[in-house]
DNA sequence: TATGAATGAGTGTTCATTCAT
DNA sequence: AATGAATGAACACTCATTCAT
């Protein structure tokens, strides 16, 4: 069995980042305790020390999944369809997750640790690679505009994204965030 | 004397507001104690209790500072000029002082706190309140287009601006994002 | 009162320090916790972080503090008298306090902390230097032997002295003990 | 098969006790884990637990390993020459060895655990009868001086040596504390 | 015989907060 | 108005030990 166990290895790990998304989530970073999370997973606190070395680590770990799933979640919006309408799909994936503030706690988490940091910036960059390989891609299907820059309307609609989250976030309504995303989005795609 | 001693008081709270301030934007909340901002300011950790209940209201009491300062700075940038040009200013007074995560960090805190998000959200409507007056003014000087919808509009700049300062803040280059606040805000307000 | 304060630190140390001896003598570093030391002083266990760093800094502390009680000691016993009564008195007042294995424990500590090392180094050197001091003048008064030397003869006193604390401390009779102390100090001191 | 199982199992106890002793007289044993012997030894943690009850346990076999040891090197230095040569070879084999600081962390724990103290206890009286014995048959050789005890003598001996070691342990020159050793033992051992 | 996984119980340390002056 | 001293409650983390295989 000895094949078996780094797999097992990997599940349990896994099983646990999900659990602590989930309950630094909802808590945030330092309301967090590792009982929180242990309680979850129904284990004990001491087994989550057997696969991550301490709380900021399995953070970290958690932030790192973190963009698996968002890389994931673009390339899905905007395989198919145009622009306009992949940004619409990806809006609409965004508001129906829980509204968490982890990601700004990150963002915040970011500034004073240098591992988040990296984690969070390869994920910006991640975002708008992401984004601006496809548009690049849909619009070579038509004409080019002059002083057309992928990567940098590709900036701006996740910064718009993020930006929008927050308003979410703090109650904003969704039908009216969601109004100004598609204005927004349309002008800055249209170009003319 | 009896007179003077509440104008005593506001100055003392101002000043440990300003202290508060400088050392949560460095430290962050959790990792700010009450010694780091009474060592700043050269009291004993004591007297911040005689200004405020605890460290959650002074740090609710700076959130409610800082709406002011943003108040005021938004005005100044909109005054006179076009909305192009404001958005010009604003975004170069953003980048000019001292990048913090504390921004982010209060809007992951207000997500946990009623009375950080009833600050927070009050701020959010300030920022398109101010903007939208702005734009209402400035484009009745011409013809108003076809659905145009102002505060639609502060919404989709506020939070643009909101997205991009955290680009900064992982590190993006500012000449990058300042294209893409320029560009963005150009195609925004143009609403050709 | 300001010229109070340091003064008052300094007594709540000392106290600190004794309790502390008391207990590491009793159970030893490991099994003993602060919350024996400050329960022994009837104060809490957050107290001791105010005098001292950690575990480790107060055990340095303790061990620092019984350096200064060897050398009023040993400088007690030999102030009178030749150095064979001088050496009847050190041994009975050695078996007169309470036999712990501290100095043991601390020796070995020494060998895995340089700061633990620094202070019992200086302690043997201390013993040593007293012991030799007090021969060379008793020496003095008589026709000093041919190749007499005092640090060497105050060595092979202080080295004695410690194997045979850890024979009492074994539970070998106390007199059989003295009797070897005094038979060992007279040869060695007679030097004929 | 069943034959060979104990004697397998002897085997495999002694194989444990050398890596507990290295790895205690390395580390001490509160810092010593039940992981970093098994380290050691390249198995696992539990397969200690199949030859010993626990912790303590393999402390106190591993003590009482030590003491045959001790009993061979004496009864080797002692066989032939006379006491001062034997106490040269003594010394000399004691300075061999890498010096640590488990010799006096046992000698504080045996003051707290009965099972220790009955096992060092031991290893002082044999060490002791040992080179009484010894003693008493050089003696014999020539003329019995008045008032010889063999076992005083040895104890003295035996102490000093283990309090030099002390010496050692805290940085003291080896020549020097050869030397004193040399001088005391001649003085001891003279009896003139 | 041997072990990987899991844990219960416990410790040092921290911090916001209060007491007495 | 201001503070030095003190603390209670809490948390991250550790380790010897056992379960199930």
């Amino acid at each position: 069995m000895p094949k078996v166990v780094p797999e097992y290895k990997e599940q349990a790990k896994t099983r646990i980042l999900k659990a602590a998304k989930q309950v630094f989530s909802e808590k945030g970073y330092h309301d967090t305790h590792m009982e929180d999370i242990s309680d979850e997973l129904g284990v004990s606190k001491r087994t989550l020390y057997l696969y991550f070395k301490n709380k900021e680590d399995l953070f970290r770990a958690m932030c790192a999944e973190g963009l698996e799933e968002v890389k994931r979640a673009l390339r899905e919006c905007f395989r198919e369809g145009g622009p306009e309408m992949a940004c619409g799909t990806f809006f609409d994936l965004s508001i129906e997750e829980p509204r968490t503030g982890l990601e700004f706690e990150i963002i915040a988490a970011a500034t004073r640790s240098p591992a988040v940091m990296r984690i969070q910036k390869e994920r910006f960059d991640s975002e708008i690679g992401i984004v601006s390989r496809f548009l690049k891609r849909d619009f070579k299907k038509g004409a080019v505009p002059k002083g057309f820059n992928a990567k940098r309307k590709a900036r701006i609609v996740i910064a718009l994204h993020r930006g929008l989250m927050a308003d979410l976030l703090m109650g904003a309504r969704p039908s009216e965030v969601k109004h100004a995303w598609v204005e927004a989005t349309d002008l800055i795609m249209e170009n003319r």
